[in-house]
This record gives C-alpha cells, structure tokens and sequence, in this order.
DNA sequence: TTGTAGGCGTTATCAT
DNA sequence: ATGATAACGCCTACAA
C-alpha cells in the first residue's frame, strides 16, 4: 500500500495538518518536529499523491500541449522548446492532438476545459478558427497560441511576412526579373502572410505581383515539388527563381526535378524555402531558406503560460519572433 | 463555478449518487431518471472532474511516456505510432524526457511510480539499466519497455541483429571483400545485437570478423559520417562497402564526404545506413538502409499497455518486430 | 506551534 | 431503483 500522509503522521505522533504543512514548507514550524517528518518521510519514501493534492488545491499542475499533427518536424521542434524549457519547471506536460480523432476540436477543447485535468493549454497550429477558441476564455482556461496571431488569447507566432519579404528580396537583389512563388494550401492563415511578405517585396522593387506566378500545391511533400516545377517550367520557362513558403519538402522535390529536367540550380534557378528542416543541409544543392525560430516559440509558450498559471502577469500578451534567413547554396 | 454531480443532482431531485451512477452507464436506473438526469447534464454541459474521479477510483486515466530524448527522430517516429493508436483510447499520454533533467532516471522513475499520476508508462530508450527498471515492478507499475529487450518488464523491440545481417550479406553477395562497419557508442544494446549480426552473416559467408574493420563515431551526424570516411579510406582503401548501424546521418555524412573526395556512390563504394529516416530519400545518392518499424513499436506498446491496465493479459510479454531492409541507390 | 474539522468531487457499499 | 454515508488523500481555516 502506498505511503501517505497519515502513515508519516502516526509514526511521528503528531496530525496529518502538521505533515502536510512541513511537506509544503509551509512557516510556523518548530524546528524538532519538521526534521523528524522530513526524516519519517524519507525513510518511508513518501511521495505526495498528485491526484489527491490536485482535489483539495483544484489544481493539477498539468499543462495541455494541443498539437495538430505530431508528423510535422515544425510542430515536433516546438514541442521540444517546450519540453526543454519545461526542465525547470513543475508543471506536467500532457500531450493532445488533433488529427484523426473521434472527436473534433471543439469537443476536445471542451472537454479540455471543463474536466479540470489541465490548468493550462499551449495550442500549437494555425488551422484553428478563432470562434473555436473562444472555449478557453470563456471557462478562463489560460492559453496560449503558439505560431498563429491570435486576437481574444495570448499568443506567440513569427513574422511570417517580414521573412517571405527578406526572402524576396534577396532574389530580387540577385537580379532575377520572374520571381515566382509555391505555397501550400492547406495552412491557411501563415500563407496569406507570406504572400503578403512577397508581394510587398516586389512592389518595393516596382514589380507588381503577377497572380499567375503564384503557384499551389496540396502539401509539403516533395512529390508536389516535383510536379509544380514541371508546371512552371512548361507554362513559364522565364522564371528564374522559385521562392517556396509551402515549405523546404516542395522546395527539395523542385531541386530534385531541376536536377531531372537538366536545369542546373543556382545557376539556370534560384530556389528558397521555408522552415529549415533537417534534409535542407542534405539536399545538394544544400537549400537557402527561412528557418522559423521554433524552439525559441516553444520556450516562450511554456514561460508565458507558467507565468500566467503562477499569477505573474508577465505582461506579454503577444510576442513575435523574427524568422532568420539562412543563405545556402541553391541561391 | 464548474458545475458538479450536485448540481445536476439538485435539479433532478436526486442524490448525487444516482447521478454519478447514470453518467457511468450503471444498471439498475429506472429509465425515467436516467433520461431526466442526462438532459440536466447535457443542458449544464456537465464534465466529471477526472481529478476527483481519479482520487476515488485510484486511476488517473494517464500514462507517461518517458523519451530519452525529443531530438531523436527515432523516437518521435515511436511517439507518433503511440499517438495515433492511442486515439481509440481513453488514456491521457503524459510526456516526460530523461535528458539534461535536473533529476536522474532513477528520481523520475522514483516519482513516477509513487505520484499515483499515471496507471502505467511507456518507457522508450535501450539506455536504461535494468536495475534501474526495477523499481517499476517492485511498485507495481505496468510498464512496456520500447526498443529494448528487457527481461524483468515486458517489451516491444526490433530484431537488430536480424537486420544487420540481411545488410551485410546483401553487400556481401553483391561481391564485396571488406565491408567495414561503423557503429555509434552511444547507443549500447542496440550496437551489440547490430554488431552480432554483422559478424554472423560475415561468418555465414566464411569471413571471419576482422577488428580493423569496425570504426566507432561518438554520435548519429553528418559531421562523424565526413570524419570517419577519411578515417576508413586513408587506413584502409581497400574497403569498397559499409555497412553504417551507427544511423543514417552517419551513413549520410559518409556519402557527402565520398563525393568530396572523388569517390562514386555506389560504384567504388556501396553505402548501407540504419533507420530509415527521411533524409534518407533526399540524399543522392539516396540510402540504402534497414529501416525500423517505428510506427509498429508505439503500436504495439500503448497497445500492451492498456491491455495490461484493462485487466485483459495479453499474454505477449515480448514482441520483437522485423526491420525492413530498403535497397536504394547508394548499393 | 499544532490539532480539529471540513471540504475538494467522485465512487462504492450499504441500506431502504 | 434510489438514498445515506463513508471513503479516496490532501489542504486549509480556525481554534487551542
């Protein structure tokens, strides 16, 4: 049978009350009787019973971790910021996602919200609506949004505009007249910002956007790269950059397929990507793309929702981190 | 306030252990109340408090996986079969990491077993003593052990020495005289079993293990694979294959390092990696490699896990799965 | 400084 | 078929 309180209480003659306030370190002590229950309890290997604290405090010092899908190498790189950082810090980390599951989203949340089993939920993913949020305000569960803007919660996301821009503009810098672009269409939210960041861009440089440069693939595979640098290559065969938001897999399946149609990159095509995942040093030409400070979201979720759950108002409601543009050799 | 068996309760003019025995699907409810009381409950949008549940059931309805380490792809690919099999199921995945904590294994594994936060764990790692797994059977914990034979828990692991030798004699009967074989020290048990089955199938084929021939890189990078190509090849140019259980960014690192040095993947040198990661089809030459049911580990052992928590004894107490050796180009 | 008593929200065992 | 009542193990006033 498992140690309690009471076991530590009876061997040391003294009220369950007093052990558990020695086990909290609680004031007000005397000095004798908190060193012979620490000792008790150490002899008797005394572990506090999370659940039963977690009744009598209404608190489970557990976080949620909603993910939407644990295949990305995005997601997996934020959640290891977290867990990282989540090194110094008491807080359990309970993992959810949301891909597949018998329930949707706003049940999960619901749900999330109202069986007090988690004080706290880091929301990683864009493909959210907002309305669907609104769950944890209004049971004022404290949350935060990891990698999408978020207007009614707290929020940490990228500048996703300001990277696409820098992007750009780098291309444009190499001289090349016919910039085209590849996004993805299942991530709704970011895409519009790195478009945004793209067509600022060529405006800056008195280029109008061209709709027709702008090319959509399903997902982030390098089969739909493969596929979409046939297409741009056959309809447009002046484009002489590729800039790839939808991610470094299409920007490698394009690397790959130039590679099959002949066409020699840096020299005939410049491609950039977006992410930084780990084949973009594999690839040859190794890739020039956006790296999104990934670990650096995770740590800052799980600061900022700890600071939340511990009543430090640490102030920040929102932060955006900066994406950093990594020069390699397809460029 | 979060509305509680009382409430409904009240409303229904019952007591609340009638209630708590409707929501838990208990016979002997006349059909009335039981009706009534699940309006009330979907009107109020009722949730049980898993905490109080928990405190009077003693079962928390989690279980912790404990990783080694999220940076591991290997490991991520595991944690993903847990989750997406753990979808039918009404288990809480908790995540706990054993690296860089400010408590060993032994304090966590400590904690874990007596916290009463979770029913049982999922522990994926082949770097763990067996004494140090002890504590989960003195405690009684269910636990499966991944990736790792283990023989005081049950456990879910791949054949390693099976699949170094079918890589090994398939370089073999492509004709090559000295396979050379690089191994990782870190992992340990893993290394051994990979080790064994290359010496078996090079016994198999009358070549009897030579010393020389074994390289050892301290980790799975790139970096290592460069450094120990140069090692093998200025020592010992007569090597024309090898075999790479050290993993495939070693085996990766090989193949870029051949390239510099005028070497031809695969016709002066054949390449054979372990794992199966995804870098592995972006290479080019791409990799030849023994790849690792990962997915069916996590499978299995969440699986396992509930059976033992359900009462139900599965009876396996051991499941070893088959690797899947993948020929691509680099042989 | 310590003990007493009540409560956290459920479940489980009796009665009725 | 339902109601009392007592756990579950811990925390927290308040009283002593």
């Amino acid at each position: 049978m498992a140690v309690t309180l009471k076991d530590i209480a009876k061997r040391a003659g003294v009220t369950a009350a007093t052990v558990s306030m020695v086990i909290n370190g609680k004031p007000n002590i005397s000095e004798g009787t908190r060193k012979k229950i620490l000792k008790i309890a150490k002899e008797l290997n005394y572990y506090p019973n999370v659940i039963a604290r977690g009744l009598a405090t209404r608190k489970s010092n557990a976080i949620g971790v909603i993910v939407p899908n644990l295949a990305s190498s995005f997601v997996i790189r934020i959640l290891q910021g977290i867990k990282s950082t989540n090194r110094d810090v008491d807080y359990t980390v309970q993992l959810f996602d949301t891909i597949g599951q018998k329930e949707n989203e706003s049940q999960l949340f619901q749900r999330l919200a109202r069986e007090r089993r988690i004080d706290g939920v880091i929301l990683i993913g864009a493909l959210v609506s907002d309305e669907e949020l609104h769950i944890f305000r209004d049971e004022s569960v404290p949350c935060i949004v990891v990698a999408r803007k978020c207007d009614i919660l707290d929020s940490v996301y990228v500048d996703n505009a300001g990277g696409a821009k820098e992007a750009t503009q780098y291309l444009i810098g190499k001289g090349h007249e016919k910039v085209a672009c590849v996004i993805c269409k299942k991530q709704n939210l970011p895409t519009a910002d790195r478009l945004r960041g793209y067509r600022e861009a060529l405006e800056l440089h008195g280029k109008p956007l061209t709709e027709e440069l702008i090319f959509e693939v399903e997902d982030d595979t390098m089969a739909h790269g493969n596929a979409v640098l046939n297409e741009i290559k056959t309809n447009y065969p002046e484009v002489t950059a590729i800039f790839v938001p939808a991610g470094d897999m299409v920007a490698i399946g394009i690397i790959k397929q130039a590679k099959i149609m002949g066409i020699s990159v840096p020299n005939q095509l410049a491609v950039v990507g977006y992410d930084d995942i780990p084949g973009a040093e594999i690839i040859e030409p190794s890739l020039t793309t956006v790296r999104q400070p990934k670990l650096e979201m995770g740590d800052y979720a799980i600061n900022m929702i700890v600071d939340k759950l511990e009543g430090r108002e640490s102030g920040i409601k929102h932060k955006e981190l900066q994406t950093k543009f990594i020069v390699r050799e397809s460029t």
